[in-house]
DNA sequence: CTGTTAGCGCTTTCAG
DNA sequence: CTGAAAGCGCTAACAG
């Protein structure tokens, strides 16, 4: 277990020097640079969290709290997102822990500040005016919000373009030759932006009411082919509701490739002779843009200091084209 | 942020006897105790995580290490293993983290280790001579591993004891009226055990070849009706293929509550005359499990030290019956 | 550009 | 039964 002071020892330095070539915080000469960092890995010195943290300084750590990790419909989403993150933490070389949260209790949030845990936070599953939102702000813990709440001042966050979503999964729709394309929607009105999209692909939008839960996709999917007979692919932003489709569709004989965050699903059945390729899937990459925000996180502890926020908005509407040989869930691709 | 310091002002006598009082490894008059318990909540005192660590104490903290999280077919179940742990270790007052970990890449570890990061260490997905295993046991860090592998040492672990949970499958199926019931196998032979259950009970034992995939388990599913007209029930302890099963078989009109690590499932219509109750489940209660492995693992922190480690074997055959209640993931029941 | 030093909050001897 | 004091390894002034 090497320490810093060993490190200094071998190097013929002082132990600050040995952290200050470390930080970066300090101009530091070439030769004494050289010296230091190879004695570094001469004796495998690693840096101690621990001491850090309690000598105030900023953990390489960025820290997911999450509630209801497991448990909720969406919890394959998330988990796509948190496998986003944990490799965009991982690239920028930072590490991630998951710090699993009750949502009444706030001692979890009250440990992490007050022992300097962790360098930033992630926030997940943020419920309307959610109060660790305001404990990390009030305390200047760097963080972002994976979506968006109100809470009365402003903070980083990740959303995703929703505009841009539709307009490229029905286009990719369009240019594989369907025309009538469901869309899945709970009681909201179908948003002016969606209607002119359809518009100028010349596509026909065939609303789909629906619940956004497991069960309410399932139903759809139960029902299709007598209620939408004429509807040959499906476009959901609802994540709950897609996933329930997708499980359930596959015994109704709509070959469906299980995925993350499916929002758009060509539908017709596996036949060779038809013009339109089959089982094909465009997918919200749940997974891209989560990893994004790992790195975004990452950005943001090393920059502000915890003293100045910015309002960062970070669209990301990177759709992919999994064709067959989709996986099961939103695995890192090579 | 009150400190230990407060207290010890607040109550009037030294900082160590605060530590005392906190760690009781020290006998502490009444008088003396009272009062800095009072001062403690008085000021609202909590312990630094990061000073306890540098310091060489404790952590009261469990660190699950997991790899592949959410990109496994069988995550489901994985999620409500930790979902249990979660819940198991904070009931005994400790934090849990989740430390997502590369099976290439031991700095992780490393990390954790010199940083006193952790009291405790759950390990899952363990394979065969797991080098995680070997750091931990070396460092002497108290740790129970979930499932088992040959590392040429005795070590904590938590397994499922297969015989009592297909005894209890099979003998709630039969009390249903099922005598005909379907067992998922991948290619090994059915156990003697198995058959001498199976015999005992007078209930038809039907092979159900699969892979332990999600796409095996679908399969079933889809030819079920066709392949065996006669099983009215299906028992299942292969995770993966029990999920595509279950995923799958809605479609296929086998009305089935998804649930986690579904073992044994009635898969009868929902008809109103039938004798045999429809739409039952006989889940294996893998966040039951996973719960007494948190509680466990606690007590292996505080009566360990770190010095011996003794072989301690906990079979959990709990079963439940969930009725037509189920819920989508192995969520805490009330 | 580099060294010295005073903490961060807690644990744990060593003294009473 | 209780107190005093020496660290744990690192950060960040403060001094050159």
């Amino acid at each position: 277990m090497a320490t810093r002071a060993d490190v200094a020892k071998l190097a013929g330095v002082s132990e600050s020097t040995v952290s200050y070539v470390l930080s970066g915080k300090r101009p530091i000469g070439d030769a004494t640079r050289r010296r230091v960092l190879d004695a570094i890995d001469q004796v495998g010195y690693k840096s101690n969290y621990a001491a850090t943290a309690l000598a105030g300084g900023k953990p390489r750590m960025v820290t997911m709290m999450i509630s209801n990790l497991f448990s909720t419909p969406s919890s394959r989403i998330v988990g796509a997102l948190v496998d986003g993150i944990v490799d965009g933490v991982r690239d920028s070389g930072f590490h991630s822990v998951i710090w699993p949260v009750t949502e009444d209790d706030d001692s979890d949030v009250d440990l992490l500040i007050k022992s300097n845990f962790s360098g930033g936070v992630i926030l997940m599953n943020v419920k309307e005016n959610d109060q660790r939102v305001h404990r990390l702000h009030q305390e200047k813990i760097p963080f972002v919000v994976l979506g968006r709440t109100d809470v009365g001042f402003s903070y980083n966050y990740v959303d995703r373009d929703f505009d841009e979503v539709y307009r490229i999964a029905l286009s990719h729709l369009k240019d594989q030759g369907h025309t009538s394309i469901g869309v899945m929607f709970t009681d909201n009105p179908v948003r002016d932006s969606l209607k002119k999209i359809a518009a100028q692909l010349k596509v026909n939008l065939v609303r789909i009411n629906t619940q956004d839960t497991f069960e309410g996709g399932a139903q759809i999917a139960k029902d299709f082919r007598k209620s939408f007979p004429h509807v040959t692919a499906i476009v959901s932003l609802l994540d709950a509701a897609a996933i329930g489709f997708t499980n359930a569709a596959e015994g109704y004989g709509l070959a469906i490739p299980r995925d993350v965050s499916i929002i758009a699903v060509n539908m017709l059945e596996n036949q060779a002779e038809n013009s339109i390729p089959p089982i094909t899937t465009v997918a919200f990459n749940a997974y891209e843009l989560a990893k994004s925000c790992g790195s975004m996180m990452v950005e943001i502890i090393e920059s502000d200091k915890g003293k100045k926020l910015h309002k960062t908005q970070l669209w990301v509407g990177d759709l992919i084209d999994r064709g067959s040989t989709a996986q099961y869930s939103g695995r890192k691709r090579s």
